[in-house]
DNA sequence: CCTTTTCGGATACGAATGTATTCTAAAGGC
DNA sequence: GCCTTTAGAATACATTCGTATCCGAAAAGG
C-alpha cells in the first residue's frame, strides 16, 4: 500500500550532498536548506530522513569513517607492516573533494566536541579506537622487526596519529597538498624504522 | 572635546572576549551580541570598534597570534636547542583554557581558509612564515650538533609542525591532555635525535 | 478501482543573526 | 560654562535559521 523507497540509500544521498558542501564551502554553510537544494530535493524531505541537524551532522561523520574504512580494506596488502602503514596514512590525506570533505567534517566535529561534552565522548571514543588499532598494528610490526622496539607500540601510535592529523591539516591549506606526500612519509619511516640500519 | 579612550585596548577586551567565548562555548556560539555581553558592553559597542564580524575574527586571530609569540619570548632560553624547541611545542599544548581558545581559534579559522580563497591566503602565509622560522631553527640546532643532519631540515621542520599540530588537536578532546605530554616530547626528541647515541 | 500508507513538497513561525541607524550622555578645548 | 566630538547604548530591519505543520501525489495490496 505504501510508497516504497530505499531509506537507507536516500540517507546516504542526503549525507554526501552534506559532504560534498562542507567540502565546497565550509562547514558554516550547512543548513537543511542548502543540503535539500544540494540533493535535489526539498527541505521538508530531508526533514523525513533526519528529525534534526545534529542526526543528519552524525550521521555524515558516521559515513565519513566507514568511507574511510572501506577505502583502506580495499588498499593493497603487499609488502610489510611498515610500507602499508605509510600506504594507509597517504591514504587518509586530503588529496582530492572526497577526502577533503571527509578531513573537514571530522575537523569540525573536533572542534565542536572541544566545547560540547556529549560530542567529545563520541569523538573520543572513536580517537581511543584508533589508537588501540593503531597500537596494535606498531606492536604486530614491531614484532615482524620492520619497526623499532625501544619506544613503547602506544607512544609511538600517538607519534604516528598526531603525524597524520597535522599533515592532513597542513594540507587543507597548502597551495600544493601532494608536494607534502614525501615529507610526510619520509617522517614517518623516521620515526618508526629500527635504528643501526 | 572629544571623549576619549584607549581604542587599542578597547578592541584587545573586546577580542579577548571573543577568546573567552570560543574556548567555553566554540566558534558557533560567537555573535556580535554574545561577544558584546561576555564584555560587558553592548553590541554598538561592538561594532564601534569592529565594523564587520570578519573584522573581529581576524584581529583575534592576529593577537592570539601575538599571545603565543610573547609566550615564546618570555619563555626560559638556557639549555641546548633541541631542549628548547620541546619547551616552545610544549608551550604551544592546549593545557588551560587561554590555550585551549588559541587552539580553538587557529583551528576554526584553519577550516574556513580550507574553503575561503581570501582566508586562505592569510593562513597559508602564516604557516610559511611559521615553518620557515622552524627551518632555520632546526638548521642551527644541526650546526650545533644538537639535532639530526642526515635529513633536510625543512622535513624536518614539516614534521615537527605536523607533530605539535596533531597532538594539540588530540589534547583538545582527550580525557586527559597533560597525559600526552610525556609522548609529545618522547616523540619529537626521537625524529630530532641525532643517530648512535 | 479503490483505499491506505508513505513520500516529499509547501508553508508557517519564532528565534537569532549581521548590520544600519538613531539617540543621549559625557568629556575636554575654547 | 558652553559646544563640539565621540562613546556606546538602543532600536530597527531584513535574512536566515531549525523545526512544526499541513497538504497533495504516488504507489502497492485488496
Amino acid at each position: 500500500m505504501p510508497k516504497i523507497v530505499d531509506r537507507a540509500e536516500r540517507r546516504r544521498d542526503i549525507a554526501s550532498a552534506l559532504l560534498r558542501i562542507v567540502a565546497r564551502e565550509g562547514v558554516e554553510a550547512v543548513s537543511v536548506r542548502s543540503v535539500a537544494t544540494e540533493a535535489g530535493v526539498s527541505a521538508g524531505a530531508v526533514q523525513k530522513y533526519f528529525s534534526t541537524k545534529e542526526d543528519l551532522f552524525r550521521f555524515a561523520l558516521d559515513m565519513t569513517s566507514e568511507l574511510l574504512e572501506q577505502r583502506w580494506n580495499t588498499l593493497d596488502q603487499s609488502g610489510n607492516l611498515l610500507d602499508l602503514l605509510v600506504r594507509l596514512l597517504i591514504e587518509a590525506m586530503p588529496l582530492d573533494e572526497q577526502r577533503r570533505a571527509e578531513v573537514i567534517v571530522i575537523n569540525a566535529f573536533t572542534a565542536r566536541a572541544a566545547v560540547l561534552p556529549s560530542w567529545a565522548e563520541f569523538i573520543r571514543t572513536g580517537y581511543d579506537d584508533l589508537q588501540k588499532i593503531t597500537t596494535e598494528y606498531v606492536e604486530k610490526a614491531q614484532t615482524e622487526g620492520h619497526v623499532r622496539d625501544d619506544l613503547a607500540a602506544s607512544d609511538l601510535a600517538d607519534a604516528v596519529l598526531a603525524l597524520s592529523d597535522g599533515y592532513a591539516n597542513r594540507m587543507l591549506t597548502a597551495a600544493d597538498p601532494a608536494a607534502l606526500v614525501p615529507s610526510l612519509e619520509t617522517s614517518v619511516r623516521t620515526l618508526l624504522t629500527p635504528m643501526q640500519r
